[in-house]
Parts: structure tokens; sequence; C-alpha cells
DNA sequence: CGGCAAGGAATTGTCGACAAATAAAATACA
DNA sequence: TGTATTTTATTTGTCGACAATTCCTTGCCG
């Protein structure tokens, strides 16, 4: 279990491979939300001194993935189930506005990017391999967000998706072939929309997505209540 | 010019003071954007060694207040004048949504607090202290938006309006006394709005606030162009 | 006189070690 | 036996120093 992942740093960026590295495994569940975060750990696996690794969890607190309590222990941000309603409004704002945005500022250059990723998740559908699924879809509303050309939103849009993929990943086993497929074609209606520079339908779309996805979400967390149960409090 | 801040630093809590410290400063332009950052100067100036100084630097390149170019010196973020659409667009955004989230979230105790910003603002307004004005301005809205209770929304409005001080601060010299005099009134009605719960009028009034005070800084831009030739590219 | 290379100075990224703060264990006491 | 208190151990925050990289100067050559 204690691998060292490299044990060569080009000066300068051993940070920064820290915190990509360790910002995946927290999206990916690979590191439980409040389990402790142990530096001296860290140091021996990336092959690094302390310094370097506590400036990429200075990162990873800024962007809320960890919570450091001072002269205390640093953990892994808990999952926010009390505030799911905050989260699900941002982020069905987000969807519209950057779907929005997608189809008045697209070029063509950004269509073949959303095809293609398109293309990706359908096939992770078709073989229903969940966890692509969640990863893709991602991948994919951030390319037509890209598109949109307004950082601030691909800035929010990032954050409310990634906490997204957290919490997909503890209801994942619970996923159904039927409502993914309704997916890939939600998608290509809106790609369809940002084609034809249609803001008006690419925000109706995009909501009703949102809707869609917030409540699947939510049906998930009522009828499996184990699983957050068993998250501390 | 290089006087020691501050002395003792309770452990654990040097690090936020000195983000806190530069975070104000830049804010306020008294470091200038392109400006460079000399670690050892901060290093002696607030008594710390370099290694908290530069914790609190990740936080605030973070934040995007100060840019790091790896191995070489890092800078006061510039001002980004061409993408000043996307931040106006995402300001106007977050304008409206936190405060139609205020009015239907607010308690009495909000209330409360959004008053008494509002005759801060007012008291700066009358007194013509410009600078007091920028940032009453700010702290009325964030807690219209702290009422609103979506952190989501409150964490960039914050990024925002804070960005938009910066800008308003290269250009406060061209505040005339007719315009602050109407925010007041504006400032009334979305109280208003916010008191009677009324979530369509507080959304149409942020807007048109919103509005105005685009056009405002667009004009100023406009106006007097030497400003922003002086800024590097 | 101008461009290029070598050398030196300054600055950044990283390291190992120490000290303060907290957590855990051991002991004393009721 | 349970609670309070001291002792020990672990972990965090900070420090000073070193090494790699970049910047700047100087000298060389065309």
């Amino acid at each position: 279990m204690e691998e060292t992942d490299k044990v060569t740093h080009r000066r300068g960026y051993g940070v920064s491979t820290v915190y990509e590295t360790l910002r995946n495994e927290i999206i990916e569940l690979k590191l439980a939300p409040g389990s402790p975060i142990d530096e001296q750990q860290l140091s021996d696996r990336f092959s690094l001194s302390r310094t370097p690794i506590r400036e990429a969890l200075v990162r990873l607190s800024a962007d809320g993935l960890i919570t450091t309590l001072t002269n205390r222990a640093t953990i892994v941000s808990n999952i926010d189930f009390l505030g799911l309603s905050e989260f699900f409004d941002a982020l069905t704002l987000m969807y519209r506005v950057t779907t929005r945005l997608g189809a008045l500022n697209r070029t063509p250059d950004d269509i073949g990017k959303i095809r293609e990723l398109q293309k990706d998740f359908a096939l992770a559908v078709a073989e229903r391999d969940v966890l692509a699924m969640i990863s893709t879809n991602r991948d994919f509303h951030l390319a037509i967000a890209t598109a949109g050309k307004n950082r601030y939103y691909v800035d929010l849009f990032t954050r409310l998706l990634d906490e997204g993929r957290r919490i997909l990943r503890l209801y994942y086993s619970s996923f159904n072939d039927v409502l993914p497929r309704q997916y890939v074609g939600e998608h290509e209606d809106i790609i369809q929309a940002v084609i034809n520079r249609d803001a008006e339908t690419a925000d109706r779309l995009a909501s009703a997505h949102a809707d869609q996805i917030v409540r699947q979400i939510r049906s998930y967390i009522a009828s499996d209540g184990r699983q957050t149960a068993d998250l501390k409090i």
C-alpha cells in the first residue's frame, strides 16, 4: 500500500504532482472523506521533504478538498450532506449558464472536442462502465463550459462537478442502465443546440438535464440511507 | 516603508496574518499589479521564516491574486482588461442570484446586519469618501449574499467583488457624486424587496443595479485610456 | 560596435532538524 | 473502579541552510 510514486522530481514540479495525485485520489474516493492525512507518510511516498508536501496540502485546502485543523490533524473534507440543496442549486445554475454561453461563443474547434468527449461518454454507457461514465460526463460538460469562455464560470463549475463526482461515487452501485442511456440522447440534443447557436434551447435543455441528474442523485440518497449513515459526522 | 508588522506570532497563525495582510494590500492596490513579490523582504517584514511566507503565497496564488512563474519570480496578478466582459457577466449574474436568494432565505438577524452596512455606505457617500464607498458597498452586497445562504455563490461573489475593488481603485478619482447618491436609493429598494421576501423584484432590482455599476466602470475605462495604457501587458 | 558565451550574483525550491502544541499513556488519587 | 493529573510520545509549524535554476554582468570574438 505504501508505494513510492516517483523518485525523480524536476525542481519546482514536485508540488504539482503531489497536488494532482492527491486531488484525484480524493475525488475518486480512494481517500475516504474524514480520513486523516499523514504528512510524514506522504513525504516517504513521494520521496519529498515535508515542505513541498505541505504546499500541496495548502492548495488542496484552498480547493476545499481537505480540512486543516490548526495545530491538529488535517483530514479529507467530509461530504456536506446538509448543504446538498445549495450544491444542487449552484450546479443547476452553472449547467444552464455554461451551456448557454457555450452555444453563443463556441468555435468549430470547440464542437470537435465536445463531440469527441460525447463519444467517450456514449462508449462508457455502452460498456456499463459506471466510473468512466461519471468521469466522461464531467469532461463533456466542462468542454461545453470551456467553449463558453468565461473562466469564472468554468472554475466554479469544475469545483461543483468534482464535488459531484465524490457524491456519485458513493452511490455508483445504484446506477441502473435506463437513465444513463437517456443522458446520451440529452447530450446529443444539447450538442445540436450549441451547434445552432441556439442559446435559449441550450439553456432549457441544460436546465432539464441538470434537474434530471439532481433528481437521480436525490433518489439514490433517499433510497440508500446506509451509505450516508456510515460517514462520520 | 519596511516596517515589521508583528513581532509575536501565536504558532499556526503566522500564515493567516501574512495572507490577510497581503490580500488586503493587493486588493487596495497598495501592491501594484505586476509588481514583484520578494520572499526575503516579506520574511524580514513579518519576522517569519520563508516557509510560512511561502504557504501564504500559495494561498494567494489559489485566489488568483498573485501569479507564480515556476523557478522564476512571483508577481501581483495583473488586471485582465481583455477579459472584462467575462467579469461583468459573472458579476451581474452573482448580483442577481445572491440578491434573489437573500430575499428568499433572509432571517430577521440578516436584515439587521444589512441595514447596518447600508448605513455605513450612506455615510461614506455623504462624506464623499470614495475609498470607503467602494469598501462598504462590497460589504453591503456580501451581507445580502450571506443571507442567501449558498456558500458557492458567496465564494464566487466575494472573489468577483474583490477583483472589482481593484478595478474601481484604478478609477476612483473619476467618481462624481451623482451616481453614488443614486446607489443609496437603489440599495434601499433592494432592502425592501429582501424584507418583503419578493424574489422577483429583488432579482430585477439587483440586475438593474449591476447594470448601472457595470456601465459606470465601462465609462470610466473608456474615458480614461491613460490608466489602462500605463499597465504592462 | 554588436552578439554570444562564460562567470558570478541573486532567488527559488527543497531539505533535515528543532520546538511548540496536541494527543496518548501512565500514574496518582478519591 | 472511575476520574484527575502528570509524563511521554506523536505530530505540526517554523527555522536556517543548501542546492538548483535563473538573472545579470562582464569579457570574448566576430
